[in-house]
DNA sequence: ACCTAATCCTGTACACTGTAAAGAGTATTT
DNA sequence: AAATACTCTTTACAGTGTACAGGATTAGGT
């Protein structure tokens, strides 16, 4: 019952297996299996039965290593799951071009692209959503994905900042959006009872009660229901990227003449010289440029 | 390692709980507990020492009960879950005015001020985060919940299904936004580490990584780093709730005139007369109206 | 060729988890 | 008084992550 909870492990030990920069080892025996094997495996495993189905047992069972084994090659579960999250960032079959050519003038076609992708690509592995990330994955598949999704606001007019935050927002729209449709998916999969039954399962109980005190929900829910049934997610979720894509029209149309949007409050510059990395890579990777 | 997800145990006798209809027990001892007593026992764990403190044994002991006695008053843990979410949607020493008075002029104030709330009640409870939610629950209180954020949209030119899809945005991207800022918190909390020790820790081996095959984010990342040091999550929040509501004004605006942006694609309607409640009801609740 | 140190792999063990099964005690209905 | 329905308990099982100790294998230093 511990939490799946990617981030907590040594954070530099983690990163050094991420980018395949652990020292090699000098003596001892060869390793039969190798880090990479240990986490395709445990991602086989969890697109097929969801995250909880990965255990260190099942995934060294699955390379044919004793249960223990697992822990001479990846210190912790925390850090498996790091791995995963990064090698699934963009699947080795599916590589994109090092520099995707996204036409500016297009840019809401290219965002929608890349969100539409970002989509997919949590459709494809819905276990990443139940993993929770506290700390960026700063693996090189995510960086590439963060790469592609900032091109997108490439060159329209938004300072570096408002690119990042640009990314953020629709990244964390798109997270928050699939939510219902991943875990609709799964649980239809895993209990092979749709929405539809559970709505009519639960229709008897509902006539029961009395949702006069809920004014607004009881005038808006059934005028939503009759029109989309039981809802419709495609149709939720190009409207929300619409609208947000309305926003950022209207911040870059402002942009020429108006005030600055972002104000520039500068902290202590004790931080010259340090590399710092993107703030907050998007938590998996569109499946971008085909 | 069963992984936190509600709704899964019976959805009747789920709502039944959740409204307090389960029929009263005619014959034997009464009990000792109450399920509210357990589900509020639950939650003070879950606030204080997050989700996967939460188990069967440990509520069960909070109460003054055997570990298996849980089982007599909720039948699942799945459906703990799904009460807890509910109970916390809507704190009893917080109540709300049953309309809350929105002015539609303000319609701005009153979305940012739904979606504030919101947010800070996501961090108030950073566990609710992490409980996956693959249907709606549909308890009083977040029905409430929904209702109040519903009322914000209404009477600005929204027709229902409008209102429900943007309640549902905005819903979506709190939702997003929240997790980076409510998980630093959790960890800040449990390992004492804040995210600038966590950068310096990994700084010295970013140094090694040729961040070259990502040319955007490697011109983004540091004029964001320099500009705002490891992130201003405010600051993210508050740019793309802005975007999202230059949106919806636009949608707004283009009402009077422009044609109708929801084609109403009606499904087969052998659902008449049926009582469907919203949709998508937010998981959790704004803290509205004080 | 030997020894030592590093490394891989393994078995055992512990404290947890959710919950199935069976039974003991208690209050109400018949 | 007897049957019933309910609460609460004990025991038990199959899982989980992983600490610890030891055995097997390879390479470097002598």
């Amino acid at each position: 019952m511990a939490e799946e909870i990617a981030g907590r492990g040594d954070p530099v030990r983690t990163l050094e297996l991420m980018w395949g920069k652990a020292p090699a080892p000098r003596r001892g025996p060869k390793s039969r299996v190798s880090v990479a094997d240990l986490v395709a495996a445990a991602v086989t495993i969890a697109d097929a039965d969801g995250i909880d189905a990965v255990s260190t047992r099942r995934v060294a069972e699955a390379v044919g290593i004793s249960p223990m084994s697992f822990y001479t090659h990846i210190p912790d579960k925390a850090v498996l799951l790091d791995l995963m999250l990064d090698a699934v960032a963009s699947p080795p079959g599916e590589d994109t071009p090092a520099n995707p050519a996204f036409d500016p003038a297009e840019w809401r076609a290219n965002v929608t692209f890349v969100a539409r992708a970002f989509r997919a690509f949590y459709l494809r592995h819905p276990w990443v959503l139940q993993v929770g990330t506290h700390r960026p994955v700063l693996g090189p598949n995510t960086m590439r994905a963060y790469d592609v999704f900032l091109s997108a606001f490439d060159g329209i007019g938004l300072s570096e900042v408002e690119m990042d935050l640009s990314v953020t927002m629709v990244a964390n729209y798109v997270h928050g959006a699939v939510r219902d449709v991943a875990r609709a998916h799964m649980v239809k999969e895993q209990t092979g009872k749709s929405d539809d039954e559970w709505w009519y399962t639960i229709a008897p109980f509902l006539e029961t009660i009395d949702f006069s005190p809920y004014p607004v929900a009881n005038r808006v829910g059934p005028v939503v229901g009759e029109l989309y049934g039981l809802g419709d997610p495609d149709l939720a979720f190009d409207f929300g990227l619409e609208r947000l894509l309305d926003g950022l029209e209207r911040l870059i149309e402002g942009k020429a003449s108006s005030a600055v949007v972002i104000p520039p409050k500068l902290t202590p510059a004790d931080r010259e010289g340090l590399v710092i990395p993107p703030l907050t890579p998007p938590r998996g990777a569109p499946n971008s440029g085909r």
